[in-house]
DNA sequence: CTGAAAGCGCTTACAG
DNA sequence: CTGAAAGCGCTTACAG
């Protein structure tokens, strides 16, 4: 039933030469006359010739394959999944993606072993993983080599030897712009809804609140801020919901940084339910600027996160690391604060 | 740099056997004496060997790869593509993502292109296409075989002769049950916020919001029961706002059926920008329910659709298609409605 | 039960 | 500028 498709044998044959030119013609290589290339060209577009990827990639050694590994959870993925196959495809590679579930040592694993399969030009992982599965490029200053093979593996996020997680996405530096402005606009009693303590993200952003409230503490101009503590720990809504019971009622007003959108949502509703006004009694600030943020009432205070320039550089960074290029420069920052109307007038905070 | 990989022709040069063997004691096939097969794996994994995949699928002529086409928009898609992924990973099939843009022409035209690649064993389209880019399976009597390659093309969805769509995810029959409940719970004024006329699934959920309103409209029982039209026509919410100073005032309470959350909710901000309260004088439902349509206040009455459950009854497909097995019968309803406070009080609902 | 040999479809020095 | 030949790493009849 699978008849044979056509060869390049077929259409050296059909073309009267042999298949050297034909091999010649198709990849640009070799010397080639024009009007032998043009001849070739035409019989093989006249019989649909499509070359043998496999056979091609035995012969160059060369599969043209990245292997990208992605986490199962986050619904971001595929936009990050569609910056990254969007330079790979420019740079003419096919990308594959791999679904990888469990601990570090697992993740870190799995990525190794797609790496000594030899079956991959790079591996890219946008899950983080130690730095032990990840080569360093010619030019990499910042990291010593860990995987002595020869597959490049380049990561979007990867963990320090504090098991902290540096990487573009896992930036939450953002989460202090959000405290010192809402210290300036007045607020005085902060309140943090964590996501799971086992995400690089969550753990991040749970750290730079504890930070940023403790230095504004410490300021001699205001000596009356302080931490509620840390709520929560899923990236369930109604988690966060729940969380606000957690707050005392005589705290108010309370400024919370919720994790991400979805807790952000269930801390409005969490408010709504002991009679809180937001923003008036409880202003709160969300990640990720999901799309229906913008419609909710109250609006919803955010990050947006630019995933797809995510995706891009960090395919950028593993097609330097096969080239033996040295690694490109950043670009620009993917977080931009979005102040709606969670957070309170506009007005009365700054742009 | 790249050191070479070991070959299965090292392997049988370091446990003493001839290549034959190698290959015997690794895929199982022919017979081989247990205590060969046995020294044979310890060597391999002792240096590490791992198969050529690219040699090995030259030789069966078996990739051992799917294409799956997917289109740039939906977050959705990513859980349809972990359900596909989780068969065809389970059937031992590696399964390679492929993003097109833009007109159904240019969308068959790239399936059929991926199909004539000979790079894959199967094809699996997320994104309609037109039926001539489709393979029928040598059991499906209810299509005539259009593509007449020897890859097998199998999709999601597809456009029948009118242009419709036929297809799982497509299926708008609970838009029929939204309006039947509405009215029975007393509802008369009824309009859609329709998705863009490009998307299939808009079109479905508008074609069946009309008829449903058509029909009980015509029941003698309900004769004031009548359509205030179609509004929308995107996949903004923001649209979705602007669309309801559309609605007549005097037109109160009237029931909105949105064609997904996102409009749901610009219909909920909408209407409370025109003083009108949801549910009491406007109820509204959804589609695709998004995590944060349970939170916000009030909660989206939505449809949850088992997207991983599409992916896997796709693949399932494709790979029976593949063996030459007869079309799998249809899994279970991947629809549920989830009635929730932007339809009112669930004790005057059906559950 | 095992080995020698052929061949999958390409590319690439090397001659001419 | 073009062709004959080798070889990438596997698998698979076919002998023995």
């Amino acid at each position: 039933m699978p008849q044979p498709l056509p060869t390049s044998r077929d259409v050296a044959r059909l073309a009267g030469v042999s298949q050297a030119t034909v091999s010649y013609a198709l990849t640009g290589r070799g010397t080639i006359a024009a009007a032998t290339r043009e001849r070739v060209l035409e019989v093989a577009e006249s019989i649909g010739y499509r070359p043998n990827l496999a056979a091609r990639s035995m012969r160059t050694r060369r599969s043209g394959r990245l292997a990208v590994i992605t986490g199962v959870t986050l619904d971001n993925q595929l936009r990050l999944l569609a910056g990254a196959s969007e330079v790979a495809e420019a740079a003419g590679y096919v990308m594959e993606t791999h679904t990888v579930d469990g601990t570090v040592d697992e993740r870190t694993a799995r990525v190794r072993d797609l790496a000594a399969s030899g079956q991959y030009e790079g591996v890219l992982t946008l899950v983080p993983v130690l730095p032990e599965a990840l080569t360093s490029g010619p030019s990499d200053r910042d990291g010593e080599p860990a995987n002595d093979g020869t597959t490049p593996v380049v990561a979007e996020a990867t963990f320090d030897e504090q098991m902290r997680t540096l990487g573009d996405l896992a930036d939450a530096s953002t989460v202090e712009v959000f405290v010192e402005t809402l210290v300036a606009a007045g607020y005085r009693r902060f309140a943090h809804v964590a996501g799971p303590e086992q995400y690089a993200s969550a753990r991040a952003r749970r750290d730079v609140f504890l930070s940023a409230v403790a230095r504004a503490a410490a300021d001699p101009a205001t000596p009356d801020v302080v931490s509620l503590g840390v709520l929560g720990g899923s990236w369930s809504g109604d988690d966060a919901r729940r969380a606000v019971a957690e707050i005392p009622a005589d705290a108010l007003p309370v400024a919370v940084i919720a994790a991400n959108d979805h807790l952000a949502a269930g801390v409005v509703r969490g408010a709504a339910e002991r009679g809180w006004s937001v923003p008036a009694d409880l202003v709160v600030t969300g990640w990720d600027n999901v799309e229906i943020g913008a419609l909710m009432i109250p609006s919803l205070t955010t990050v947006d996160v630019d995933f797809p320039e995510a995706g891009r550089a960090a395919m950028r960074r593993l097609l330097a690391a096969i080239r033996g290029e040295p690694r490109p420069p950043a670009g620009g920052p993917i977080h931009r604060l979005v102040w709606r109307e969670s957070t309170g007038p506009a007005d009365a905070l700054p742009t």
